[in-house]
DNA sequence: TATTGTTATACTCTATAACTATA
DNA sequence: TATAGTTATAGAGTATAACAATA
């Protein structure tokens, strides 16, 4: 008896759990965009940052880990890391914080980015009817939104 | 000017992605069910192995990992750490496995964990339409299933 | 007083490599 | 040869606490 027989022979308790099926989607996502930017150097967080202050222009560390919930104490390295490689730059704003903005460097990748992202969300729809991929994104913004 | 305001004034580039709204909305179902499930003293993948174990009386390590995607390397450890606390237990099967089966004090934390679960799947569907909820457990698995 | 940025630290989950023992 | 279990280790992501400097 091989391993597939195997698995097929188990039974699967959590495969009707919605919180259960967000996860293994979700990872998957993760890990498909993990790989599609890894030569860019980027990870899923850092990549999402640089989209951020590429539409924000000036926007602070602070304001950056607001709007997608990352802590100000693990913002601090990731914003240095950023700026030590040359894609972000920080102009002073007041004695305390500091105004993010993308270098040319910066630009390019976020333009790279933007491809590998895309081939990524069409990896991921493509098994599902075009027309519902946007209630399905609805749907998910419902769960977590007000929260 | 607070945070809030300041918020609402930054423009949110992720919020159309797909990939995005999978993590937030699991990150979130996540953080709530491990919040509900902490005063068992579980984990959340603790809390899915110990499920799987009893859908599959006897089950293996290897056979848990296989079905839920979790590395021999780190069920060695997890599966210790269960038979420590009391919650299921090990028989040899032959010379180099185990079958797993929960105690009866695992049966009651199970027990306890099911009720959880369900007020955990609750929170999570409260802002969506009942009828929707199976379509969108199908098109979750549709997106990771097959790889 | 509240906020920004920072450092230190720890936990969870995940990943690979390497090893022993058994099928 | 392949599989089961184990150990060591590392990288992401996330969390809290505490601190200095500034608003």
């Amino acid at each position: 008896m091989n391993q597939r027989s195997k698995i097929r022979d188990l039974v699967h308790p959590l495969q009707s759990f919605l919180g259960y099926q967000l996860r293994r989607a979700s990872s998957f996502m993760q890990a498909d965009l993990a790989e599609r930017i890894a030569d860019l150097g980027l990870t899923v967080v850092e990549a999402s940052t640089l989209l951020v202050i590429e539409a924000n222009p000036g926007v602070t560390q602070s304001a950056i880990g607001r709007l997608i919930s990352i802590k100000r104490a693990n913002m601090a390295p990731l914003a240095a890391s950023l700026i030590e490689r040359g894609l972000i730059s920080a102009a002073p704003v007041d004695g305390r914080s500091q105004g993010l903005t993308l270098t040319e460097e910066g630009e390019r990748t976020v333009d790279l980015l933007r491809q590998r992202i895309a081939k990524n969300e069409a990896r991921l729809i493509r098994n599902l009817d075009v027309s519902e991929v946007e209630r399905l994104v609805e749907q998910l913004n419902q769960i977590w939104r007000e929260h």
